[in-house]
DNA sequence: TATTGTTATACTCTATAACTATA
DNA sequence: TATAGTTATAGAGTATAACAATA
């Protein structure tokens, strides 16, 4: 969960240089751990803020929407939904439309708790950005969005 | 390990869309999702691919340098050698040149298994490539590289 | 003292499988 | 039958902490 300190990647990889999917392994690699620095105090990985986010931007969305939006698993999204009820960041409720569905729902400590964690993650995002024009910016979520469509 | 068949991430994501490190994410996800679906069948992961290509480029390397390249932790590097070496694919040998390291050498067995990772790799970096013009491709990695370096 | 490896431990993400309830 | 949620289980990656051996 913790920082790498010693996180320079290195300079000689060899044939594996020429691998994209390496490239954005160590890329993730590199964000997943400047995040959890940000987040230290906190407590939340990228995974639990992605979901309070979206549960903030959609009230009474269902955990199916969550994990298909999120591309995760049934079982996946269900032990990030837990680990979030267990804190109390966020309820579940029946929905009524169908009862096969769990509406979600921030409550008030979700609310605050996703509020912080937007403001780390603006200064996460200005560490990840600064290297690049806004162009490139631009481009690179461009290029991003063609590997996870 | 095994891959998700609704990958789709869907579209709405509302806020979470101007988030770079959120593209990241999921294009790890996706690419780390088809990987494992290439890979069935041959049990390997990224990071142990990684490694057995590693040692493979630089017979002798140590686990400390392994770890530096790959950008991970002494003791996660363990385990990763450690399964590489349950399976008979690498073997330690103590350096005569600094008795506190360990050199790694790919078995036969482990050379056999990197060549067809190799294969393997290729088909799917070919599927990853398949969205991109050759300039994309260099302008991404580099832009990764920025990321990771 | 610093570095490398090791062991123990823990947490998160990810997924499969089987089951329940609802549609 | 199909879908949503649930529970149990498991493997992989990641890291911290403490310790041994070597430099």
């Amino acid at each position: 969960m913790i920082g790498n300190k010693e996180n320079a990647p290195a300079a000689e990889i060899g044939g594996l240089h020429g691998v994209v999917g390496f490239h954005i392994r160590l890329a993730h690699g590199a964000v997943y751990r400047h995040f959890s620095e940000t987040f230290v105090g906190l407590e939340l990985t990228q995974k639990q803020v992605s979901v309070l986010w979206l549960v903030g931007d959609h009230p009474g969305i269902s955990q199916i929407e969550v994990g298909s939006r999120l591309a995760m698993d049934r079982a996946t999204t269900m032990t990030i939904v837990n680990r979030l009820q267990d804190r109390a960041f966020l309820r579940r409720e029946r929905s009524m439309r169908d009862g096969r569905m769990q509406a979600l729902f921030l409550t008030d400590a979700g609310k605050a708790a996703l509020a912080k964690a937007k403001t780390c993650i603006e200064s996460h995002e200005a560490w990840l950005k600064s290297r690049f024009t806004a162009a490139e910016v631009e481009k690179l979520v461009e290029m991003l969005s063609r590997i996870h469509d």
